[in-house]
DNA sequence: CGAAACCTTGATGTAAATCAAGCTGAGTGG
DNA sequence: CCACTCAGCTTGATTTACATCAAGGTTTCG
């Protein structure tokens, strides 16, 4: 369960035996969460924050107009409610997209984590930081970048975070989404999301079948993207 | 000068006198940038991280077609580039939007602050989980809201941040972007950034004169934005 | 078999980019 | 003082991208 976590903070800086201990012991309870069920609702005040060891999850606004933007996707090693810890309030939700088994942290247990382990308490810091990265990454592409582009930056990106904890197969992995909440991640309509998707087949960049995609053209989806993966912070160094 | 970060930290938590000194001593060296400097290049490693005194200042992105997307915008009080301090590499440019007055933090003190002063480690980490939290405000209002209203909540949203370190005057504020940058942070044309804004100016929402803008209906403005200060963070709490 | 979830396609209207031009005010040099 | 430039703002015309509306298709599953 908690392997995802350690890989992913082991592909930014080393871990010590002690510090692995730490974190098997501060995330000892285990949950999991059906398709569509919220793993944290918008407005909670929440004691406890999740790792995500197996499945997709979403954070996610819904508007008054009642349309939602999903501002983030969560895979195995990733916290998705780290930042409640010191936030205290969620200003978003969070839904499981697929299954999802986690791990959960006492708050408590993380004020002492941030009290004894200064490396561990940067580390988890840093993992914060690479989501707000991943947000900015989102901006650009929502902002500058042709919908084609942007869909080739989604998929990018999920390749190489899935990489780490080796849940990609060559050059295919499995994506839960309907295209309906890939056009919440991208802020379109669902016909529209529907005819980008189309157009990257047509240009055979990709295929996506059954919630599994093959690139068929790594260099020409990573041109198409522009995607540089500096910002995933994917080498190790001392921090 | 480094008061505008105190009353931005004691927005959110109270601070000690001797935690007070702390950063005073850590943020002693002092620089300033001209309008249109980069204050830190894209790619660049810096060593010291850079506490925003005065001025206004933004995070952006240049695409390859040569478009510039801002995915963030800085205040007095802001950290502009901590995040540089775990991250290492910088994986976008911040460029003064007006004349800024800084103050520096070196990274080995930061290092030191984060093994002897657990509280103000986990408030500066904090600073850097507001600002994920304003990326996704910006995320939601990219795609999901109307033009207007977006460009409402980036009102509301700057007149709450500067209202924290005193920089408003009623429902007055400097704001030193030009239409030009505002489309850069919108991911708008030029063209359509001015119509946005004179349709704004129609509604009798706001006056846009002389790099000052005045809201003329807060509650109309708010509304139009749907604005939720919630991911703002302001209120004391033990963290 | 019928229902439900998801995907696909076509037609139409609207939002926004792009192209092109002109305006205004501040600063600059002759 | 006037001519000139330049940055920033404004407006109109045209094209393109995208939303919306409407319908039908496919697969899965009880």
């Amino acid at each position: 369960m908690i392997e995802a976590l350690f890989q992913n903070l082991e592909h930014r800086d080393v871990l010590s035996g002690a510090e692995r201990a730490i974190l098997r012991e501060t995330l000892s309870k285990e949950r999991s969460f059906g398709k569509g069920d919220d793993i944290v609702a918008e407005g909670a005040r929440p004691t406890v924050s999740t790792l995500l060891c197996e499945g997709f999850a979403a954070r996610y606004k819904i508007t008054e107009g009642g349309s939602r933007q999903i501002t983030a996707l969560h895979v195995a090693g990733d916290f998705v409610d780290l930042h409640a810890f010191l936030m205290k309030t969620m200003d978003h939700g969070i839904v499981a997209l697929s299954p999802c088994r986690v791990l959960l942290a006492e708050h408590g247990d993380l004020k002492s984590l941030t009290e004894n382990s200064p490396h561990l308490t940067r580390l988890m810091w840093l993992d914060t930081l690479i989501h707000g990265a991943i947000h900015r990454s989102w901006i650009v592409a929502m902002g500058r970048r042709s919908k084609a582009s942007h869909l080739a930056h989604i998929m990018c990106e999920l390749y190489v975070r899935l990489q780490i904890t080796g849940r990609v197969d060559g050059l295919s992995f499995h994506l839960p989404l309907s295209q309906a909440e890939m056009a919440d991640v991208m802020g379109l309509s669902l016909v529209h999301m529907n005819r980008v998707i189309q157009a990257m087949r047509r240009e055979n960049l990709v295929t996506w079948i059954n919630q599994m995609i093959t690139i068929l053209d790594w260099d020409r989806l990573c041109s198409l993207a522009e995607f540089d993966r500096t910002y995933l912070n994917l080498w190790i160094e001392p921090r």
